[in-house]
DNA sequence: ACGCCCCCTAAGCGCTTGCTCAGGTTCGGG
DNA sequence: CCCGAACCTGAGCAAGCGCTTAGGGGGCGT
């Protein structure tokens, strides 16, 4: 499945067909200008439509911020929440959590930086809101550490800050994540659940699977 | 000493007091909102002045920026190749990297958030400059890696994308570092640190030191 | 005492911004 | 054939933007 039939399929949901345009030329926009410097007229131009096109569908350009931060956050929690509540050893687990993780932010970089780093552009109850979603997220990831802690398979002095850790390194993916680069999606998520395997103190060797 | 004294320290070089006023007011705006949220009256009403003097020390709002990204891509590569460059053995000099770079990055929060986020807000040409520096930062740490490879020391399969992973994992401190939080500039330092040393295969303790 | 230069402000110019609104087009159901 | 609902556009408004300009005040050397 190549970039662009993911990047349709994770707005499928979103009708009609006008709106989700709207939606996905935000996206793009956004992720290569920012939210502030992106101009509803340029929204509107990348879906074909005219600038009054755009409140038709959407109150503000706040609200479009909003839906994507919602929808993308959403997206990430599941992966994360599938892996803690998957089959398998804990270090399976959270070799699986990374992987995916990181493949997300780097296969949808540019969804991935808007929900990431535009969130303070947000309104404050929509903001709140968004808040609510990153603490399930942390708490997901810490979830499976713990478990590995418990069984005595990771070697953590620092929970809470290991996670943070972990989590912030599958983060700034979608800040360097390059197309052009040499390094496929796939390959930057091994990579990544190697490295935090080590950092959890994993003796073992990294486990296969999705 | 406090985390005042150094952001006053930091730009101790930037005369006359006018400009160095304008600098850290725009520094502290940028942070907070962005740059392109910014404007150029916020920027001069922080440091007391009309909006007009604000263009007798610079020449526009970009210039402004590309100062502050300047000065603080200097400062944090320094860091860097001091720890390269520095006496001890690979594991010692990539933990004191990591510990004054991470720290750098907690205690000028406000300065590094501009510095790692903002980058796209440059003109084109100033955009080239800044990325000059920053491939010199990724070769500083890659470096003190190959050194620990070569020295046996450390296991790392993929020495350029664990190069990434470190400074990834870093950088991005500064998104998520809360002067309200908790943890100390210090103890995130120190934590990131053995989290790194972890990362390309070291099997000693953490060496202690700067 | 005087002229000079540096530093600053008040006012505002030209432009772009987010957003609105009256009016037109398209299309399925009766 | 007509109606109403859904959707879209052209034109434009008020506000805010980066930046400019004309002019004033204060401290310096002479």
């Amino acid at each position: 499945m190549g970039a662009e039939a993911q990047r349709t399929e994770e707005w499928a949901d979103v009708t009609p067909d006008a709106a989700r345009r709207l939606l996905t030329a935000a996206v793009q926009a956004f992720a290569e200008r920012g939210y502030h410097a992106t101009t509803t007229r340029d929204i509107a131009g990348r879906a074909g439509m005219s600038p009054a096109a755009l409140y038709i569908h959407y109150r503000t350009k706040e609200e479009l911020l909003f839906r994507i931060s919602s929808v993308g956050h959403r997206l990430a929690l599941d992966i994360l929440r599938q892996a803690r509540d998957g089959a398998g050893t804990p270090a399976e687990r959270l070799a699986a959590a990374v992987r995916r993780f990181v493949r997300w932010h780097a296969e949808h970089h540019t969804t991935a930086r808007v929900v990431q780093y535009e969130l303070g552009a947000l309104g404050e109850e929509h903001y709140a809101e968004i808040l609510g979603m990153r603490r399930d997220t942390d708490a997901a990831v810490r979830a499976i550490i713990e478990d590995g802690v418990a069984a005595g398979d990771f070697d953590v002095p620092d929970v809470r800050g290991t996670t943070l850790a972990v989590l912030s390194l599958c983060i700034d993916v979608a800040r360097w994540f390059n197309v052009e680069g040499k390094r496929t999606p796939d390959e930057v998520g091994e990579l990544h659940a190697g490295l935090v395997l080590r950092m959890v103190g994993y003796d073992g060797t990294l486990p296969t699977g999705v």
